[in-house]
Parts: structure tokens; C-alpha cells; sequence
DNA sequence: GAGATATGTCAACAACACTGACTTATCTTC
DNA sequence: GAAGATAAGTCAGTGTTGTTGACATATCTC
């Protein structure tokens, strides 16, 4: 969004977060933009980590894993891929740098031996804070700006209304197993 | 989310779009659950084109180009890297692939002749609408499935108030830019 | 003990991103 | 009108992350 887009003059400059009329008044207009928002701000959502995670020659694969090890510790293999829907394969290869590389441990399951429990170790947990903090820091900073005209809530309503929608956005015969999921979270620890 | 996750018992089965109480009351905690909302959201947003793509032989990089080009036509090409943020050589091969098979054309430049605007054949708007239409499908369906309760608003509320999230959550910036180029959308067309 | 299940591994391949280097056409500027 | 900047195209090599398919090993269940 540098020179190229920046080029054209600036019409009327509009309220933050509001959008052109016709946007929100046609049928599947909001969709439409929607559908352009998400791909954006997916974008700088995980552009974020992707520069630290860089520095230590790993990529976003490698942060789906500690991401989801951090949060839900004990994770088996299975439920992992499960969440992330890659193969085997592709999990074992990034899995395998994270552990040799002493962010990952793994633990013998106790009910079923068979099973390899996964968590954080200590350089594990910090690794993810930092990748978590500067997503959490985006977050917040969206949540904290309210959309001038239009404000009913505060940032929790706000908080409820994205968290709404990016559930709705989920497919639905999934949405039960991802609340489970995420009523299991690690409770905040250190 | 089949076996693994499915294999626990169900706890007090909880209303649509609501999560666990301390996730929305803990600070932090409602971005904690919306870094992973959005992972799971644009999993599934993407995972419908992937499958239609796939019967063309193509993938997401040409989805996000056959997007841009059919929703700005006459979009050049520094616009469209600038937009994507990929290399030229990235571009390159999935707009070659775009073009030899007659979905995308190019066309010079009036004003400069260096330029190469792009533009959607028919074919190439026809499969754009297709993708787009379950894109449209889901969050239409996001969107007129209310969070049941603390619903104040309508769909159109919960559609304006997903744009301000997402668009907050956007590099600040690059919003202006961005608000810019959406603002000069193609209308309608057919 | 037989068969299912959880995990690990080898090998090959594809999509999509990157860097670096270089060409061609066209525009801008002096 | 020549010099330099800019828009686009291309060649060649590389890395990450995903895929299939085939097997091996340990453990659980019946």
C-alpha cells in the first residue's frame, strides 16, 4: 500500500471504519467487503509474528504448534492434527525442529501409552508469549478504537460481537467441538 | 474436529456464540479467544474456493488474483503487488496460468503505455462469481445467525460492526489506502 | 493372539513464496 | 534528444509448508 495505491487523490476522506454507502446498503454488499476485510486483516494479523518468528528461522507452522501446545498443554498428536487439518508428515517436520530445539516436550501418555502428550517447556511458553503479546497488542488496539458514530457497547461488547461472528464464520458441525476446545484452555499461568 | 476432539464428553452444552464466562471477563482473555476464533474462522472462509479451485487446477494465489482483478478491473500490476504483497515473480506464474487460459486479459496502458491493466474475461468473471458465492454463503449465514442473547442490533449491525473489527485490525497505516481502493470497487456489473 | 489405533519415518512431489540478476519498453527530466 | 527512472517480464535457484503413498513400531482392545 505504498506508492501505487497512494497515488490517486483522496476523496472525501471518510470516518474511520466507515465504509461507502452503497457498501452496506446493497444486498451482499457487505459481504463483499467482508470478504476483502478478512483477507487484510488476516494479513497483518500474522505478519505480526511471522518477523519474530523469522529471527529464530521458523515459520507460521511452527507457531500453529506452539500456539495451540501453549494453550492446550497435553495436547495429543491426534487432537493437534485435528486442529490444524495438515497431514501427519507436515506436522512431524515442524514438530521436530520445535523439540529438538528444546521448545516442545513429549510425554508418554498415562492412560494410553500410546499417545505422546505435548507441552511447552519453559523457552516453549516464553517463545509464545511474545509471539502472543504483539497479536494481542493488535487486538486490543481494534477493539479500544470504537467506531465513532454508531458506538452502542463498549470494548467487551465489541469483544462479543467479533467473537460472534468469527464463531458464526466457523463451519457449524465444528463450532461444538472448537467451544469444547477452548473451554479447556490453559488457565493463566505464570 | 472428528474423532479426537469429539471424544470427550459434552459439558453443559452452551448457547450459540457464547463462550466460557472467564473469556470474556479476564483481561486479555476476549483477544486470547479471538486470535485463535480468527484462525479457525479463515481456515474455513478459505476451505470453500480451495475446493472449487481445485477442479480447475488452480489454488488460493489464483483465487486472490481472479478477486482483485474482477473486483477493480483495469487494476495494473504494481497496484495488484502492492495489494497481494508478493514479488513480481510470484505474480508472475499465477497470472500467466490466469491468462493463458483465458480467465484474465491484459490491456495497455492509455495514459502510460508501460502499464498492463487487468481485466476479467467472462469466463473469468463467471468462476470469480462462483467463488465468490460461497464465500457470500457463509458470511451470510454468519451474519444472519444471532448470538441469541445481548442481540441489539440487526444484521446489518453485526455486518457494519464485523467491518470495524476487521478494519481496525488492518496496519493503521494502510486502512486509508485501503478504505481508497474499496471505495473504487466495481459496481454491479451483470 | 488378532486386529485396531497412535505415532514415527522415508521418499517424492506440488503450490507458493523468496532472492538476485537482467531485459525491454516507455516515460520523465534536463 | 540523451540520460535516468519506472513498469513489466523473465531466468534460475531456493525454502517452507502442504500433499500422497508406503511401511514400521508400540500399545491397546477384544
Amino acid at each position: 500500500m505504498n506508492r501505487a495505491m497512494t497515488s490517486e487523490a483522496d476523496p472525501a476522506p471518510q470516518a474511520p471504519g466507515e465504509l461507502s454507502a452503497p457498501a452496506r446498503s446493497a444486498e451482499g454488499g457487505d459481504s463483499d467487503d467482508l470478504i476483502e476485510l478478512l483477507f487484510f486483516a488476516y494479513r497483518d494479523f500474522v505478519g505480526d509474528p511471522d518477523r519474530i518468528l523469522a529471527q529464530y528461522g521458523f515459520g507460521r507452522a511452527h507457531h500453529r504448534v506452539l500456539h495451540f501446545v501453549d494453550r492446550y498443554p497435553g495436547l495429543t498428536i491426534a487432537e493437534l492434527l485435528d486442529i490444524l487439518r495438515i497431514t501427519k508428515q507436515s506436522l512431524n517436520r515442524v514438530l521436530k525442529d520445535l523439540i529438538d530445539q528444546g521448545y516442545i516436550e513429549q510425554q508418554t501418555g498415562t492412560s494410553d501409552r500410546r499417545q505422546r502428550l505435548l507441552f511447552c517447556t519453559e523457552s516453549g511458553h516464553a517463545l509464545t508469549a511474545d509471539l502472543t503479546r504483539v497479536q494481542v497488542r493488535r487486538i486490543v488496539r481494534a477493539l479500544d478504537a470504537p467506531a465513532d458514530a454508531g458506538d452502542e457497547g463498549g470494548r467487551d461488547a465489541r469483544a462479543a460481537s467479533a467473537q460472534d461472528f468469527l464463531l458464526a464464520m466457523i463451519e457449524p458441525n465444528e463450532r461444538a467441538a472448537i467451544r469444547r476446545l477452548m473451554a479447556r484452555r490453559a488457565t493463566g499461568r505464570a
